[in-house]
DNA sequence: ATATGTCGGTTGTCAGACAAGTCAAGCCGC
DNA sequence: GCGGCTTGACTTGTCTGACAACCGACATAT
């Protein structure tokens, strides 16, 4: 009768609700308001006390506004339509998100040892070489190239076997899937920089166009750089933004 | 006349607990644990399900780590602390933190009608007119201008009279000194562009010099547009970041 | 016309209980 | 002694039901 087979493990409720109150919130409209929170949370088959805690992550975000006595609403500026860069997400989905479809150009991977400058970002002494999985990619919507990104990992957490057949260039997505090692922050540098030669050949601009240009580390949670990364983007395709909180309540 | 929009009412019993666990958490050294959830809501003398909500904030914030059946512990990294662009702040603050003495050239304090593109950001669409108060400035560092920026705000909220004689050009400061309208968020823009020719003689470099560029949205608690600036920062002086959360936990 | 009271609906808070996860000590068979 | 298993204490996660605080609108009284 019982079996001891494991499961794979089922998304906590309030995983699972975070993604069907926003997927909900997606389809309203800015001002509109949501149903009554009972409602809503026998609806979404939780207790209202899991909901309200779910709610509140996306009040924090600034994507509903809550009045008591009133009711909750959908902000009027609806960060999550745009691309706010407070939570991590891989460029696909993103784009998929605001409409685009994209495609990999010159996926290119390989295992070779990290250059200083790698060594650096990936915070590893520069006593012992450092293996690391190397992913470069060029993304494109259309035929034009909107982005040029290189993933460098250790190999301690990743090596080209872990790739699948169907790899399409997203580390992220890979490291997500496995769960292992857990995952906590990115800290992402933001730059402006002039294409050299390279850059204007490989994304199809003028040599001096200015890029945006994002430098990451993906930390574990043991505190360890599992993923440094550097990112070109050409203007005029993502809109990037960041909310930030007034100090002092 | 009088507008009586929603102002702080009577602290209610979270922002109490958002208070006094955000003065504990500061007690604390990062990786620490809390005292167990039943043990801290009878100490804040609130409910458990209250005391959670407002974990819940501090765990959005990246400021506290739970997990499941061992704990809840102090964050080894502190976003707040960092520069990065999580909290608002202004230009001298964060410069002199990182030990810089800044000093403000060629400010320009003006009375006008705002331009179609400030109206918009404004988020003022069909108005018949946009009186606005235009401050631009430089901000050198040293005698090497680094930043160009430009804040435009209503007269409804702001006039000339409101800058004090010692006025030195941050209008984010005299607005949260008067505390009045509520600020709530900012959601700024992150752009890269090239420097023009106006650009190139105002932050006295090269034309073509790829600059970051910041457009920045000030709301207040209503939901309106407070301010709306723009600012291009010389590179390699100024160093934003942005921590961003992985999905999922 | 203005002020006041009431009422339904919504969010805010509460108390207590149980489920699920983690960790370490202790027990057992070998 | 040693490895694997069980047990239990402890913590966070979720649920249930209830009541308080608040808002908006309508009816009512002044």
């Amino acid at each position: 009768m019982s079996d001891t087979l494991s499961y794979p493990k089922a998304r906590s409720p309030r995983l699972q609700v975070e993604d069907a109150l926003g997927a909900m919130i997606a389809t309203l409209s800015p001002g509109e308001q949501l149903p009554p929170e009972p409602t809503l949370a026998r609806d979404l088959g939780v207790s209202r006390a899991t909901l309200r805690e779910v709610m509140r992550t996306f009040v924090e975000r600034g994507v509903l506004v809550r009045r008591h006595g009133v009711g909750t609403f959908v902000a009027s500026r609806m960060p999550v339509m745009d691309n706010g860069l407070e939570v991590l997400e891989t460029l696909e989905t993103l784009a998929r998100r605001i409409g685009l479809d994209t495609a990999v150009q010159a996926l290119e991977v390989e295992e070779r040892l990290a250059t200083p400058i790698e060594r650096a970002g990936l915070g590893l002494q520069e006593e012992a070489s450092a293996p690391v999985l190397s992913v470069t990619r060029v993304i494109n919507v259309g035929d034009t190239p909107v982005a040029d990104l290189r993933d460098v990992v250790p190999l301690t957490y990743l090596t080209c076997d872990d790739l699948g057949a169907e790899f399409r260039g997203s580390v992220l997505e890979v490291l997500l899937q496995r769960g292992e090692p857990l995952l906590s922050v990115s800290r992402t540098e933001i730059l402006a920089e002039s294409a050299d030669a390279k850059f204007a050949r490989r994304l199809s601009v003028p040599r001096g166009t200015a890029l945006l240009k994002l430098v990451a580390q993906l930390y574990s949670y043991d505190e360890k750089v599992v993923d440094f990364s550097v990112s070109y983007f050409v203007p005029g395709h993502f809109r990037f933004h960041v909310m930030r909180k007034v100090p002092g309540q």
